[in-house]
DNA sequence: CCTGAAAATAGAACCGC
DNA sequence: GCGGTTCTATTTTCAGG
């Protein structure tokens, strides 16, 4: 891991879609020198995948909150939270509620019945999101330059 | 919006660096129109940004947290985070904390520098994230089927 | 790193509802 | 006119030397 792979992995952090020709050209390296090494960090998993990003607005969905939830069946949740469309994000975390789940859904209408449906699980808090200042800001390695 | 760019969507969410070519064969349509599609979709923004997602772990990132803040100099806190490369998401939210930050850092010691630093602008709870059992579900347009 | 075959892309011309 | 297909020139990918 060293500043030319810090600098592939911003650009395609950035834009996913990028050739492998183009980011040869923006870091000033050749093709197959920069398709191994997108290769090696795809094996050894420092990359996991790729994704687009939509935005819910455009695809009707106006309310996103963050749902605190404490429970005691986790299987039974997790199984539900899975299951479920409008969960993006489940973490399991510490401190009095048990997990933090994301939601994007229709509206608060939505949101409300998605919270009756988690009563059967346990006790729910949920923080409405307002707006998102960012998001996705990309991750770089630590003590590397880019 | 129709299922046809609802398959699509789809396709892109779970991998982004899929060729216009292969997503045409998997819903049996040309490559052109695959392409047409996608266009319109990102012209309508309906498709934001298309990015890598990367382990933080592998990146010698240990801890993930989401701390909950409280303050009354939301331009600086904003400008703040904006600026720490450990802040990956910040989201303003209803209730009595103004935000929600998502931090990916190296340690809970580096987790705490932060929270220090933060210290100036207000007060913060945090969240440490024990483990996630998934992440970026792909996002399905409402009302259609896939 | 270079090279050449194979694949994917972008664009034009055309067709049918 | 919109959304689809076919065909073609160009670019990109990828494997072997």
């Amino acid at each position: 891991m060293d500043s030319t792979d810090a600098k592939i992995l911003k650009l395609l952090q950035t834009n996913a879609r990028r050739t492998i020709a183009d980011i040869g050209k923006l870091i000033n390296m050749t093709q197959p020198a920069v398709k191994e090494r997108v290769r090696k960090l795809e094996e050894k998993g420092v990359i996991s995948s790729y994704g687009a990003s939509l935005s819910p607005s455009k695809l009707g969905k106006e309310t996103t909150a963050f749902v605190l939830f404490q429970t005691n069946s986790c299987e039974k949740f997790i199984d539900f939270c899975e299951s479920h469309p409008d969960v993006i994000d489940l973490h399991r975390i510490s401190g009095q509620h048990n997990y933090l789940v994301k939601v994007v859904t229709e509206s608060t209408r939505s949101l409300d019945e998605f919270t009756d449906a988690c009563g059967q699980f346990g006790f729910s808090t949920s923080l409405i999101v307002l707006s998102t200042p960012f998001e996705h800001k990309p991750l770089l390695p630590n003590n590397v330059e880019v």
